[in-house]
DNA sequence: TTCCTTGCAAAACTTTTGCATTAAA
DNA sequence: TTTAATGCAAAAGTTTTGCAAGGAA
């Protein structure tokens, strides 16, 4: 069995990415588990663990994993973007006094109805936040 | 008949807002229509018509507004906040290519299932994205 | 060598804040 | 006259960019 590190070098150049040190240390922070991660804290991580990457190369790889589909970005909020390593369809609960995003699988959610799309478009996804504050 | 300026004059106090020229102004750029319009959009059209308001003054009253719940803000793309002067429950079209934000009446929506909010939690609201692309 | 990637710093953008001035009640 | 709102500039926070240096093929 392979480690995960490898494993990501692999998802990486399955994607035409080139595996450097930095992209797939990236990688391995955001893709070890299902998770919403912003780029300041993939970046303390990535330091806090001893790596030498920059702000710049982690900004830039996130846009870059989002556009080859290895990762998704969420705008949940105008603060920050926060980049989700579970690229399947789903939806999300934002609990709206701890901040926190949490997955909604798509079978919990089911529509009876949609609006047609406006003539000459087509549906290219669904975002659905579901905003959460304490209950009383 | 009031002219729609002093139509929001009152709406404003309604809400407990003191009512000063720069948020009347506001006001009635964004309240004249169904619209959602970015802090620049309106600080624009407001300095295009001759205004005096500064751009602090558009960011503070447009917050003092969605606190209040005059206008709702919206996150839909990372780049800006939207201000939506449409309050009523409803959700959006957003067209990918060209950046517009369409409006979806509750109607044309059925939810014939939804997960349960966590323990200690309830919804709060519901935003619905419907991200469009140009056919073919 | 050649091309791509990285790091750093600076720039770009959006939004907030501090404070002196001005306007509203 | 007293309190609240405004304007300006500066600051803050996030993200992008330019460019020289470094690394991979």
């Amino acid at each position: 069995m392979l480690n995960f590190d490898s494993r990501c070098e692999t998802r990486l150049s399955a994607c035409g990415i080139r595996p450097t040190a930095q992209r797939v240390r990236i990688a391995t922070v955001l893709l070890s588990a299902p998770q919403h991660l912003s780029a300041e804290q993939i970046l303390a991580s990535l330091r806090g663990s001893g790596a030498r990457v920059s702000k710049a190369t982690v900004y830039n790889t996130l846009n870059l994993f989002a556009s080859h589909g290895l990762i998704r970005q969420l705008s949940v909020d105008g603060a920050r973007a926060w980049f989700d390593s579970n690229v399947d369809p789903h939806y999300h609960f934002h609990d709206l006094s701890s901040g926190a995003l949490i997955d909604v699988p798509v079978p919990e959610v089911e529509f009876s109805r949609l609006p047609a799309p406006p003539p000459g478009t087509e549906v290219a996804g669904i975002d659905l936040v579901i905003r959460l504050r304490k209950k009383q």
